[in-house]
DNA sequence: GATGAATGAGCTTTCATTCAT
DNA sequence: CATGAATGAAAGCTCATTCAT
């Protein structure tokens, strides 16, 4: 429920059945190093903090990770399972579009909230490493992929007209991967520290529906607003 | 033109002049510094990698700076002060209001790709250090402010409804800081690689108008679009 | 008996535990840094050249220490309970005083020379480093209330006149410890470069008995001496 | 009248005369020099301190010193003509040979009160380079040669006994010296900062006296004091 | 003479990674 | 498996000294 570590965790890194005690101490290690990327940063943690966070040797950090690396990778790979698993969950057959976008909207932000520290990690390593710069093009990629489809349903529906579809999929989740980086992990804007879910879920949602439909969302057309 | 530099690249840390031979070693370390942070990232170019790009011995570095936050700090201001300066020179009064945004995005997307060093090397020193957290928030803020009194303006004239305009212009904003980053630092998405300035500016201008007026922008709506 | 190190060297910098090879690598280092302290001394004396003394690589000071700094004070400590634990010792009972200061400079003497890289050091470093002279006096302070004592106690005896008890101690103890200095360390006078111990306790003995008790002491007495 | 500079300072190293801006410059440099050994002590003192205070350039230094060593080299100079120039002022055939004695520490106690600086920086020097412990022991030698001198006249005058007079001297040089240095640079003892002129001079003057004649100086004989 | 920028050797400290126990 | 000491490559930064202007 809290993740889909369970699903890998309980194995090293080649490949090899940990002992009981081995599954322990390799989950108390990524234990730590969440902790550690979320509050203090992902580059800002030594091998040696996450070993003292989990009351673990050092030496023992390389009994089940290469390296920092690895680590990221293995929280970056369950972040990714489950943002799609909950992304495919999705019920995309509610009558009305915006039931829908929004729905998108609150699993990415609670996806988001509930791994933090791997939203800050990716978002940090991406700008650091090359390497991990792609694995993040990647993981944001099926979202990114899921809102051209959108836009490209809504222009062959005659719906909406939208000349680059991509283009405006990569700026839609531009928006939502670092509007949420933003406010789960920076800290905000200048002025205001943190924001509501409900508001944060709205706002990313009025957005991706204004912007596809090139109308006003629903609730706010009863209200005569734009029209 | 290119930049504000020139206010305060004669002007060493303590506040006395150089001389010519002087602006001369610092400028030159100051472009060594900007085209390493754009070729391998703030965060990898360590002193000497800068003092041996300017053709300069280690230690003249230490002439000019007191260490490499010094360097992005002045980058930032200057990259600061040329983005307050050509959002101030925009026209704000030409008839059609998707015009002035498209202005807007125009200048947004074009200091960005000329200043691609210092927003690589902002974004980058935001998530390592909290101190460049705020310098960025701070930057940014203007233009937050910029876009929620746009927002309220359309508002108070009854042409669209926003119950969140902070969390709007939040959301616009990451949408356009991010959106340059990715597509002029980090090398786009997973599929593709660049974007014609057109495209990008018209994309992320499209997200603006349609997100604050809610409906499509005029060029589209001519051509019989979303209606 | 050599030295109290014995209480602490099993200690490293954040209070935890060595284990039996950490002991021997603290203790090689600290040997290593005392030999050094003493032949070259404190300021001319490099990290890197106690670790190569100690046989051991650069980053292995930092496991046990967090600077040279805290080698003096770990070794200052020592050398302090030392003195203090060997003055604390002495039969301040005997019949004749003078035999009571004559024991209490070879004390003095012995201690400075089993200790002279400590000395060494100290004198250097609090010339060097106001956190060093603060604590060179709080070492220093306890001879001279001693001697101050004796004074007093003197003086209510009707035994000698002293005005100014706190300056006297000041005197002799600067006496004591330079004098210590100039021949167990700075290597003599400008004719001379070392002196008997027998000599150097009596010279010092001489000065504090006649300067406390404004006569010549007993052995001169018999003699015929100054009477 | 406040030293001796005036005899040396406008020559510079290599013997060629200063033009009257040499003169004014050099005098500048050595008066920042000064009052920085003082301030901050000589090995804490960089060149750039030094020009800086003085309001030259670093290069200027160059102009006037080989080095920083060379400053204390001609300050050490002066200082020892100075001193010696005062003892040999002295009038030796007072009636009373406690007054020579006080007069004897009164000079040194104002001499090493007036070059502070000096004092400090020899002091400093003599314990981070072999070649200035040799340089300040030759220039304390001739005030240790005075009071063995005087110790063997009491000798042969059989008005006391000494056994070992170089020893003796330099164990009442030694105090002379660093009690100075404790009180006119270190900052005192412990539980003191400072010591008024008169008392510094009567407690060095009284030690002085009672360990040549073994007994108490007048003033307090009459007193009846430790008779 | 005066200036201050340029130089680079030298030193400190950090930390990922290895490995003997 | 666990442990934590050992290692040494990398940086960062300082500052005496030189030298072109």
């Amino acid at each position: 429920m809290t993740s889909g570590q369970a699903d890998t965790s309980d194995l090293p890194a080649d490949g090899t059945l940990l002992t009981a005690r081995g599954v322990r101490s390799r989950a108390a290690l990524l234990a730590a190093a969440r902790l550690l990327f979320q509050r203090q940063g992902y580059a800002n943690t030594k091998i040696a903090d996450i070993t003292r966070e989990a009351g673990r040797a050092l030496g023992s950090f390389y009994t089940y990770f290469a390296n920092k690396e690895e680590v990221l990778e293995q929280m970056a790979e369950d972040f990714k399972a489950e943002i799609d698993a909950r992304l495919t969950e999705l019920d995309l057959t509610r009558a009305e579009p915006y039931d829908v976008i929004r729905d998108m909207c609150a699993v990415h932000w609670s996806s988001c909230r509930a791994h933090s520290a791997e939203l800050a990690a990716i978002f940090q390593a991406s700008m650091l490493d090359e390497r991990f710069a792609q694995r993040w093009r990647e993981i944001r990629f099926d979202a990114r992929k899921k809102i051209a489809a959108g836009i490209r349903a809504l222009d062959r529906a005659g719906l909406a007209q939208n000349p680059e579809p991509d283009a405006m999929a990569s700026a839609l989740g531009s928006m939502m991967d670092y509007f949420c980086y933003v406010w789960l992990i920076e800290g905000g804007e200048a002025d205001r520290v943190s924001l509501p879910d409900e508001i944060a879920i709205e706002t990313m949602a009025r957005v991706l529906y204004r912007s596809m439909f090139a109308m006003a969302e629903p609730g706010l057309e009863r209200e005569g607003g734009a029209e």
